[in-house]
DNA sequence: GCTAGTGATCTGTGATCACAGTTTGGGTGA
DNA sequence: TCACCCAAACTGTGATCACAGATCACTAGC
């Protein structure tokens, strides 16, 4: 060992074990909405499909069933949770509350990078928003980009979690609304509080970010629950 | 079937697996303060001890390991986190908060019903703390069954487990400080912060029980990290 | 023609085995 | 006396097997 000092750069490798890629894998499909309320799902048809024995799956279902982004009935049958719609306006309100701390603080201790990194992420969504056939996908995961940008300015790490195991917890009821009713991305409202949100962080203005994040998730649960995107019952698919 | 009514008002039973359980008695060991920052554990012995296989353990403990309430070091070990001082304090900022939300909202929306079973919680804890020879242990539980009294009335399902969570992580510092220096309880801080906090839920002072429970994580933190109850690195035992 | 029952096949759960990597302790070398 | 090294015992991870219970298609009986 000659240049101690130079390994001692070296970056420390994480190990990645087959549980935790197949966890990423169902929680992207959780969060794209590919994996809508009610569906079912197999332990031993994941383990095969994903090309893995049954183990890291039922390590990485267990992670997903304690967040409760997945649920194992009693009758030992996992699926995607079906949420009655009170239960999706209490989420609703739960991230109204949390991530507008988030907001908040983020509008008062951003730096001038993050808030450019925020500007940028809010560039990449109204890009894709605007344009002539936007990408619902691609949408969604730019939408989600900007979201977290703004709330990893907010200089807490635990909360940052908090929120990402919430947006899990939403995002198949609200991707599958998405995939139904594409529209609701054209009619700019998201846009507008994205806007509204950014300008605020700009100006180091808490409550009025608050203010648009609070508006950005209010009008979008309101808007999958007239539209009953809920199933009080669960349906075979 | 001659009497399907009376079936119909059969309970329905849980299920209750291995690893359910085994999480609970990790949980319990880690929220009492049983389990110390910096602490190994071993899937083997562990099951062991429990009398079953290392499979229920293992389901557990990666839930445990997915909160963040223990880790697995590259190494693949298993241990409490080791908190650094600002991790702790950001988690307890983020306690505030949340924590804050949910007294807030406990304090505009409980019922009668509600506010009698904060106010003997608190009683019960009082009555406790101020015993001429307090039971550690008691008191750990009793003040937790306050606070978690309190953000039942919250409204919010999803909050409440966050918290929970939340609780878990800090458990083990918390607790753990308590074991060393147990004349904090004495000294009454908690009894006045958690009297204020029932006065304000009875006026329902929204403001005022946040600032009250603010007050009391933020003075539990304060005084653990004044005595430099956090080890920046591990220690053996 | 329709219902009740029955067996094959699926489910998750738990135990056991296999394996690679790590730690550790005892011994051997200088 | 100290440093080094090697082997035994441990670690978590993954695969496989065994099992009880649930599901579903099908058939026997009315």
């Amino acid at each position: 060992m000659n240049s101690t000092s130079a390994l001692a750069e070296l970056p420390q490798l994480e190990r990645r074990t087959l549980s935790e890629t197949v966890y990423e894998a169902l929680a992207d499909l959780l969060a794209s909405g590919r994996l809508a309320p009610g569906d079912r799902l197999s332990l031993r048809q994941s383990a095969a499909a994903l090309g893995v024995s049954v183990m890291p799956v039922r390590e990485a279902v267990s992670r997903l069933a304690a967040d409760g982004v997945l649920e194992v009935a009693p009758n030992r049958v996992i699926r995607v949770p079906v949420m009655s719609a009170a239960a999706f306006r209490a989420l609703a309100e739960t991230r109204i509350a949390v991530e507008g701390i988030a907001v908040a603080r983020a509008a008062e201790r951003r730096t001038a990078e993050e808030l450019a990194t925020i500007r940028r992420a809010e560039a990449a969504f109204r890009a894709e928003a605007e344009a002539t056939k936007p990408d619902r996908t691609r949408a969604v995961q730019l939408n989600r980009d900007l979201h977290f940008a703004i709330y990893g300015a907010c200089g807490l790490g635990p909360l940052q979690e908090i929120i990402a195991r919430l947006w899990l917890k939403a995002g198949p009821v609200i991707n599958l609304d998405l995939r139904v009713h594409p529209e609701r991305l054209l009619q700019g409202f998201a846009l507008r509080r994205h806007a509204e949100a950014l300008a605020a962080i700009e100006d180091r203005d808490a409550a009025a970010a608050a203010a648009a994040i609070a508006a950005d998730i209010r009008e979008a649960a309101e808007f999958i629950m007239d539209r009953g995107g809920l199933r009080d019952t669960q349906e075979e698919d």
